[in-house]
DNA sequence: TAGTGGTCTAGACCACCAC
DNA sequence: TGGTGGTCTAGACCACTAC
């Protein structure tokens, strides 16, 4: 089997989407900053309007810019800070942009039959595996997020032993990079739902995190699913505290 | 003074995305259903495939569809449930929309020197006033959301008197219109922030919810935004007891 | 190979805002 | 009035999937 993945060319918006954030991060463009008119950027870049509408379309969505019609486009103001909950961020990296030392430690890996509700999230037959993985992660040594994972047997197989995937230090640090070049299964979306609760009723062994049973943990369910929209993952990540900032643009 | 709002066609795309969502939600295109291609589509509704392309990207982004390369496009499994975190909608729909009978009362209503955070959130002056309403709604008589609200008194007060604007039904139950039709300010969006919570460390009056004071809450602190980019409302929303689910797309 | 979605173009017209 | 963003078109080519 080939092992080279195919490279392929980022497509012009996307390669506009990066300069733009590169340049808005690296205060080249501080907020409230107009950006150059679309026009002017187009004949700058040598793409089409239309090419910079669309990064335009996707900085928008990150809530790095907003525009107004007949006035211009500015950076927004609250541009570095961000967290963003309508978007997927390995963890690891997370923490490091949040100005903390990142660290992480795999409690538990195992093969097991999957419990009817994680079987049914995942759409897998009765006499499939799901590797469970139990995890944790730090903030300057500090834990900030527990975590269990649950992946289907048939998303890694192909790559690894049954062996090798239970080493902590193949899934994480970089998550999506585990899926997208080691499984070839990038991920397209998440699924997830977000809730409340207290430490003492999440199934978290006692100690882990050494806070106060009664501390509030933030607890978002997700399912990640591949480019065929099959479910390849599903995760449970507690946020106990409130360490971390969740921010969130909503549009009407 | 011409009271008549200015009266406008909504884009072909908007038209395109309602149409289409009305056949979802009716079951004209059931879940895993795929839709037709964007070339019939384009020829159907007599508009150019850009068009089309982009209601499908609206509709993706609400997570009704999901696009494959070479493949289809296809209406989502999971289309049918969802209370999107991602979009603002007014809580009263909100709760009818989940099949409950929708309530609201205001707890009290009055006008006020801001405090110092509540006053730079919104970006005001020393010496303006805002509005400040505490209000609960309920789902089939019982209370689900505590949630409190302040108003720069110049977004109202060209067009509600100070003892007007204090009645309860003035804004609610329709948030969403008041801002846009009864104050020429329309909502563009929110910058949000979400964290968990016990109902003991909030600071809503005991008698109003009657749950228990360990009750996990969800808290959602938001800042919305005009056409302008000004902010023209600061809201605090007690979601306890997790009676309400919060679904939320993840792009990677 | 045929048909799908993904990207991109050049150009047009409109609505809105500041001057 | 000139410049901005918002919408839309017709057409092109590419990448991917299924057959």
């Amino acid at each position: 089997m080939d092992d080279r993945a195919p490279v392929r060319q980022p497509s012009l918006s996307s390669q506009i989407v990066d300069i733009l954030v590169d340049k808005i991060r690296k205060g080249k463009f501080p907020p409230d900053c107009p950006l150059p008119p679309e026009n002017q950027l187009a004949s700058e870049y040598d793409v089409s309007r239309t090419t910079i509408r669309g990064a335009f379309d996707r900085l928008e969505a990150m809530g790095l810019i907003t525009r107004r019609q007949g006035v211009g486009t500015f950076v927004r103001r609250t541009s570095n800070i961000s967290n963003p909950l309508n978007k997927f961020v390995d963890f690891y990296c997370l923490i490091r942009d949040n100005g903390f030392e990142p660290g992480y430690r795999q409690i538990s890996a195992r093969l097991i039959v999957p419990p009817d509700e994680i079987r049914q999230d995942l759409q897998l037959e009765k006499d499939q595996l799901v590797l469970e993985i139990h995890k944790v992660f730090l903030a300057d040594n500090t834990p900030i997020i527990y975590c269990t994972n649950w992946l289907p047997e048939w998303v890694f197989q192909d790559f690894f032993s049954p062996e090798e995937i239970l080493l902590p230090g193949v899934i994480e640090p970089n998550f999506t990079e585990f899926f997208e070049i080691k499984c070839r299964q990038p991920l397209k979306y998440f699924i997830s739902d977000v809730r409340s609760d207290v430490l003492k009723n999440c199934p978290i062994p006692e100690n882990i995190l050494e806070m106060e049973p009664l501390t509030p943990v933030l607890i978002i369910n997700e399912i990640g699913f591949n480019e065929q929209d099959r479910p390849v993952i599903q995760s449970i990540e507690y946020h106990p505290g409130n360490r971390m900032k969740f921010q969130l643009i909503r549009l009407g």
